[in-house]
DNA sequence: ACTTACGGTAAGTTAGCACTTACGGTAAGT
DNA sequence: ACTTACCGTAAGTGCTAACTTACCGTAAGT
């Protein structure tokens, strides 16, 4: 999920998803003002964001409306939440042990 | 910042880091319990981390010891709390304006 | 000074990934 | 039925990023 998020371009798709729902053709039309990118490269990253489950597809007609999906994200927040705690604890331990081996008795 | 994220192979490093700071040897060798990676190729890795801000390192004696840096996690949980919170109120402003439309005089 | 341990880096190779073009398929409008 | 709009996908290409090998520098121990 992580490696999904990896690629710049998808960045941007998510960032520009996380505005609101939108077409295919709206995303590449939107993220072609600052980049230049083509319909089925876009249709390519929304396979793998959706396949990441960070992206969620409806259809609409012949239109095909992309949204993220809020619960995939607060999924990562908490893979990285698991991250920064351990290695919190494990810098604090650090730095407690350094203390009390430079002052033993220190107070 | 995460881009740098998104290679297994870094997330697996900082996933060993995260459990304490750690040479680059031991790395490799830690890290070659599960997949096979050689000492320069976590090296190159610690590269990427480092520039991007998510490791810190400190020279002691031949070695140089490794370490997560706490506050850059703490920044990418941060960027994907924006993403969240964005997605989550589009979602709900869009579920609210649904019920309104389709009972626009409920309760 | 010699050796050993440790790790950064240059050079070269390869596999994969992001992209474009071209095509096909479906849904709605006339 | 024909046309138009919209989109997924197959096929092919180029580039880059991850990796290995080899080499060099530095720090400490004898």
């Amino acid at each position: 999920m992580l490696t999904a998020l990896g690629d710049p371009t998808r960045q941007a798709i998510l960032e520009s998803l996380s505005d609101g729902p939108l077409a295919v053709g709206e995303l590449a039309a939107d993220l072609s003002s600052s980049r230049t990118i083509s319909r089925p490269a876009v249709s390519q990253h929304l396979k793998v964001l959706k396949e990441a489950g960070l992206v969620i597809d409806e259809q609409i007609g012949t239109r095909r409306l992309y949204r993220v999906d809020p619960e995939a994200l607060r999924l990562v927040r908490e893979h990285l939440d698991h991250f920064w705690e351990r290695s919190l604890s494990s810098f604090q331990r650090r730095v407690a042990s350094d203390t009390t081996e430079k002052r033993p008795r220190d107070e």
